[in-house]
DNA sequence: TTGTAAGCGTTATCAT
DNA sequence: ATGATAACGCTTACAA
């Protein structure tokens, strides 16, 4: 019972010298490969029990040229980015999909130069057997530097420019437009959008969602005003908007952040919701369940993306080419229009 | 420019003879090691550029016996719980802290059997060099496994039962007497409180600082219901109280996320906030910023929590002995109370 | 300052 | 089925 605090552990030859056979058939016990009788099986596995042994995996690792363990690469202009509870669903979602197997989940805040700095090494070093990359931003030199390094490599999104092969996406354009064509179903006629990032493909497939339903509804009313996601930025954006278009009558905001921030622009501007001003944002996170009114917004299934981007890389890591993958959204409706 | 889908990467061993040197020295060169003559490093270092070569961290793991990584570790029922942005915050903070060093971050959920045995095999195998763990319950196996383990381990947040050497903290009881004084000095007399998970540290420190801010004021009024730190149990806690106490006049949630859910439920029961009911958080999310009123809340330095344990994690497996710490908490008036 | 040689703990190859 | 033997690519005594 008194264990030392820090006693050598058992190697495998060991093992092999204890249970007396060769190190070679303790590691075919270890793989459990066919080829070893059932006699020196059940030798090796009471040495391995009552030495308390257990492999070390960097040896393994060496040996095989595989890393045990996939990156979760998220970029963006700030750490703070993760204060959007989107990315913790994608963790969620990706660790889940990775129980199944013993790969490890290295997270990677691209955030800063060192930031930036320590991905590229982490890339060219193979020091993980694949990446997934998050929020790319146009001209983010990570999906080069991704696709270039030679690793399994699925996106999260598809990146602004160039194409990728490999990516989990939401059909951001239909999204936007099942949000739109609400607000004009409910007879809102001067339909106003606080966009996302438009250097990002999410930012753009939003809005052209947007202006895509309200010219096949024959709507005349444009009103844009760009926001990068956070709330902060949606409540800038809706006061933009009061002030050049007093006489709009819905909002489509680009994510649930952002929406949140422009109903407290409206409330404190007097605007009814959905009374005066109707609200339609985009995610489903669990904000949108708490604000006031609770948000009518566009569902789209993130841990789902998590989990399926993981999927897609582990497929791609197993030699195989799998095909991209463009997840679904539902409109929630709730009371905010 | 025409590279090759994957050609073999450079050893060290060819380094050293591009340069004419022996592999020892190129090693010396890499490690920047001071008895290395001008010359030699020069051709080393050009011989490194010449031949693009980057140096296998396994390779380098398995010789130097340090993984490279350290693990963050979240306990919890259920893979939801990184819905609270809480975790994004403290990933953050732990992932910048990371930076200056070369050591990955390896998330670790432990939010199912599968995932359980997934962290033990981890700390068996050392496959990393640290890990932090955060959200454990009263019972949490995974406490002793760390501590057994023999791996540098440093809390966020103290366990319910026994003693660790190594936290990071906030005075959650000074933080909840902050809030709970606060409602006192508007003139509240009848606060309620929405309580954590009565299994943790967290919640039962919280729901303290509740009870000795009342006995000190001589508030003889009591009322308690218990949350699980979701939004949707502060809406069900918020329900029974009012079921139970109509009469109260104000609420302390012992995290923002119920107290959103609680603002919701009050709103829906045509209770002003804060005319009739005051209501104060705890945490300083972002979220506290939009709800309905903007939320009274107990600001924690979440970020830097992170970074604190990153940072005692380094100061750990350096083989110091650091000390423990407590954050300080402050009151963010808003107005909600 | 420099290099030789011996690990680090596995897996993979190839005879037997 | 079995076991030597040679990788895997780097660090680190130890000796010169």
């Amino acid at each position: 019972m008194t264990d030392e605090p820090t006693r050598r552990r058992p190697t495998l030859d060991e093992v092999a010298e204890r249970a007396g056979v060769s190190r070679t058939a303790a590691s075919r016990v270890l793989n459990n490969a066919p080829n070893v009788s059932r006699g020196k099986r059940d030798a090796v596995l009471r040495a391995i029990k009552e030495l308390g042994y257990v492999r070390n995996p960097t040896a393994r690792a060496l040996a095989t040229r595989q890393a045990g363990a996939v990156a979760l690469i998220i970029s963006g202009e700030d750490p703070a980015v993760l204060a959007d509870p989107f990315y913790g669903q994608v963790i969620a979602g990706a660790s889940t999909a990775l129980e199944e197997t013993d790969l490890h989940l290295v997270l990677c805040l691209a955030t800063s130069a060192r930031g930036q700095t320590r991905v590229e090494q982490l890339l060219q070093t193979r020091a993980v057997d694949g990446v997934m990359l998050m929020s790319l931003r146009g001209d983010d030199p990570l999906t080069c530097l991704a696709l270039e390094a030679g690793v399994p490599a699925v996106f999260g999104g598809k990146p602004l420019h160039g194409q990728v092969p490999y990516y989990v996406d939401v059909d951001n354009v239909r999204g936007a437009r099942q949000a739109t064509d609400h607000l004009i179903s409910l007879g809102r006629t001067r339909i106003a959008t606080i966009t996302g990032l438009l250097d990002t493909d999410v930012g753009l497939a939003r809005r052209r969602g947007y202006q895509e339903a309200l010219t096949l509804a024959g709507l005349p009313f444009r009103a844009e005003e760009a926001g990068d996601f956070t709330e902060r930025s949606g409540m800038a954006a809706m006061e933009a908007l009061l002030a050049h278009h007093p006489d709009l009558d819905a909002v489509f905001a680009a994510n649930d952040n952002m929406a949140a921030g422009a109903l407290r622009v409206l409330h404190r501007a007097g605007r009814t919701v959905p009374a005066r001003t109707a609200v339609v944002g985009f995610d489903g996170l669990t904000v949108s369940e708490f604000t006031e009114p609770p948000l009518t917004t566009v569902h789209q299934p993130i841990r789902d993306i998590g989990r399926e981007m993981t999927r897609m890389l582990l497929s791609l890591i197993a030699g195989e080419k799998p095909s991209p993958l463009i997840l679904p959204t539902t409109l929630i409706r709730r009371e905010s229009a």
